[in-house]
DNA sequence: CGGTATCCTGTTCGATACTG
DNA sequence: CAGTATCGAACAGGATACCG
């Protein structure tokens, strides 16, 4: 994904790539759930639903994943409303995540298209091994 | 996305950024319909299924897509096995697409998504402006 | 008509180091 | 504990030109 949405604070809409903008709001919307670690995340909060959840237990339950990238994937879930985050100001501080309402209804259509993956995705694996032992002759 | 699958025939489980491989299914679909121009695509297939459809008129139906990128992503949903390639032999050839039963199959999923990103997009931009109107404070 | 090949820019993301 | 800052590598995708 090129021109995807940038995350700083410095974008105005008109400003760059979008000339045929403004584009579908699917494609917005995979621009969002399509990064990297959006989508494990999303799920491992809606797992752990309706209870909140701390950073590090995140970080445990997405293996792989970096501090860098786990706190960027989260202010992005914030900054769109579908992650609510509270802080106890305690020292050290605890920060916890949850899902809001507007997060968790995205579940619905996400988990469909999990299911989907976990379904179809081993055909789409043997159709690529098939591509690949016949190279287009 | 980066270190996303590899198009290429050049690729081999193991090779690259998948230390953590296997991904789940859902992340690798994700890295399919998740490029930029496919989700488009699929849907322009989808609306015309279950009729064929040509190189020429798919490419007037998803405004902005270049003749490199509307080939590219063919290529890599016929690769996938989620669209079907037919050439008429004759000159200049004529090159028909469609959806094959996977593809298919995929729009019940993909249009869900679309229904929920039509549905809270809006949502999702009031919440960005917001953030941007109150910066963290 | 339906593609390839090449070049180039912006973006994503991993690694690493530092902080309140 | 829960981040931020910085660097570098890899890649997606736009522009353009050419081809059977």
């Amino acid at each position: 994904m090129t021109t995807s949405r940038p995350r700083g604070r410095d974008w105005r809409p008109g400003e760059r790539g979008d000339v045929l903008d403004p584009r579908c709001p699917t494609r917005r919307l995979l621009d969002r759930i399509g990064t990297k670690w959006t989508s494990m995340v999303v799920k491992v909060l809606a797992e752990e639903a309706p209870d909140e959840i701390r950073f590090a237990e995140l970080r445990r339950r997405a293996p792989g994943i970096s501090q860098k990238m786990l706190s960027a994937t989260l202010q992005s879930l914030v900054r769109d409303g579908l992650v609510a985050r509270r802080v106890e100001p305690t020292v050290p501080p605890a920060v916890h995540y949850r899902l809001t309402p507007l997060g968790l209804s995205l579940e619905g259509p996400l988990s469909a298209l999990r299911v989907w993956a976990e379904t179809h995705m081993p055909e789409i694996d043997r159709n690529n091994q098939l591509a690949d032992e016949s190279p287009a002759h």
